[in-house]
DNA sequence: TCATAAATAGAAATGATTTCTATTTATACC
DNA sequence: GGTATAAATAGAAATCATTTCTATTTATGA
């Protein structure tokens, strides 16, 4: 029941072969209760591993997302942080700019929800973004 | 009345220098109800003058966001888009990942309005993005 | 053990964005 | 209408996060 049994388990379900490099990224990103970038992942990955590709940190990472294991973060420096999240369901995140730690939110709407999320996370609130992605009437019917 | 002068005020109004680009900027944006990234701005601009540098662009647009001018878009592939939008009010947008049109939306809450959303923009949403952004508890005290 | 496809390292390329510097331009004032 | 000045700009170059490439290594299942 080691946590390593754990990630073992998870990546033979997602057909994914099981490296040591592989099981040390994803605990890693689980002890970080914060979104790292890639490279912020393999400088702590380096310590346990004297060769180790940043391009191989890319590919897990991505890989993982796409498997929706972890999530990425929207940042608007443009960059690219990932997160693991291990609450299922959904839900919302609150990131802080500064030391990028990730709490959960129980709400899902905002403008409304604003002094209930303050209190939640004890801190300040600074924005929000909302976005709704998808295809309008014309793409949607073309596709 | 025309929309040049308008666009004369706006700048004026913001300190900054009334020239032929900014104005021309300016128009390409309010005409096109679509988020453009700085390139494809750069590209329509060109036409209308022989001379004219991708970084002048990238400035103007960023110097209009960070005016509250104009908004940037967070796309997921972390290009950098950005869209002109007239109406006044806290609101937020419906953008197409296909031919990036943006329509208004009229709601705030998500999850609980998709149905809506929906008939809204009488297309299909394929996902959306809340995020809460702030400085939490720790780093509101040290701040 | 072995064959095989998947994963990886390390070097190199990519390309969107930013920086730099000399030149041009808008503007305020006369 | 000149003129001084700071702001804006062009064009070239640099940056640098991310991706691609290829030869080598590794996990896996038979
Ligand atoms: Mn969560
Ligand atoms: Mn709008
Ligand atoms: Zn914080
Ligand atoms: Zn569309």
């Amino acid at each position: 029941m080691e946590p390593n049994t754990a990630y073992h388990a998870l990546l033979k379900n997602l057909g994914l072969k099981v490296t040591p490099k592989r099981l040390a990224l994803l605990s890693v990103l689980e002890e970080e209760h914060r979104y790292l970038s890639p490279e912020e992942v393999w400088k702590k990955l380096r310590r346990s591993f004297k060769s180790l590709g940043l391009p191989t940190v890319y590919r897990n990472m991505e890989e993982l997302e796409c498997h929706g294991v972890i999530s990425k973060v929207l940042h608007s420096n443009r960059k690219l942080y990932y997160y693991f999240c291990p609450k299922t369901g959904h839900h919302h995140h609150f990131v802080c700019m500064e030391c990028r730690i990730v709490e959960d939110l129980s709400v899902c709407a905002v403008r409304e929800m604003e002094k209930e999320i303050k209190r939640q996370v004890n801190g300040t609130v600074t924005s929000h973004i909302l976005q709704v992605n998808g295809l309008c009437g014309n793409c949607a019917e073309k596709l």
